[in-house]
DNA sequence: GTATCGATGATCT
DNA sequence: GATCATCGATACC
């Protein structure tokens, strides 16, 4: 009774927040738990993947658990975990609650303030040491763990964040309690 | 505390 | 040639 990453990318990312994302393994874990999450599909003028498929959307359009991996504003990464059915929609990961490999990442960041180690999309990907070279690869075969949420969470739903099309959908999702 | 702005380059039109 | 699914620094209140 996991994650049912073939289900629409809003669902998917409203479930996806209080799930713990683990990246790498043994001593070299690091991650936490999932606090913030947008939704994007093929029917959105926001999404990459409005006009189909192209060179960088590409892996939207891949099987569920895909990761679509961004460069954005010339130097930083944002990670999407795909959803759907090969049909453009993907999970953008916004912030995490670190919980694992907290030296590491904070090391990678050359920073010690927890409440920017790992929230916002950039930050984020910074953190965990994700670079284009993941994008197109899946959950499955990187050696990444998804946990569902252990418990309850409290979420709230907002319009997306820094976007200039269809800025009114409720597609952002953010963990409100803990 | 909030507001504004420059960095920096791939992607798409 | 314009537009970014951003961040961090700086300025100002």
């Amino acid at each position: 009774m996991g994650l049912n990453l073939s289900q629409p990318a809003p669902l998917v990312a409203r479930e996806l927040i209080g799930c713990e994302l683990l990246v790498g393994t043994g001593e070299a874990a690091c991650g936490g738990f999932i606090t913030e999450t947008e939704a994007y599909t093929a029917d959105d003028p926001a999404s990459h993947s409005f006009r189909g498929p192209t060179k960088r959307s590409r892996a939207m359009f891949m099987a569920p658990g895909t990761l679509y991996v961004y460069k954005i504003y010339g130097m930083h990464y944002c990670l999407n975990i795909v959803c759907g059915d090969h049909d453009g929609q993907a999970v953008l990961i916004r912030g995490l609650r670190p919980t694992t490999g907290i030296e590491i990442m904070m090391k990678r960041r050359a920073m010690t303030n927890i409440k920017l180690l790992t929230s916002g999309p950039a930050r984020l990907t910074q953190a965990l040491g994700i670079d284009l070279s993941f994008n197109g690869l899946h959950l499955d075969v990187v050696a990444w763990k998804l946990r569902a949420a252990d418990r309850a969470v409290t979420v709230s739903v907002g319009p997306r964040v820094g976007i200039s099309k269809a800025v009114d959908v409720p597609w952002r999702f953010y963990a409100t309690d803990v």
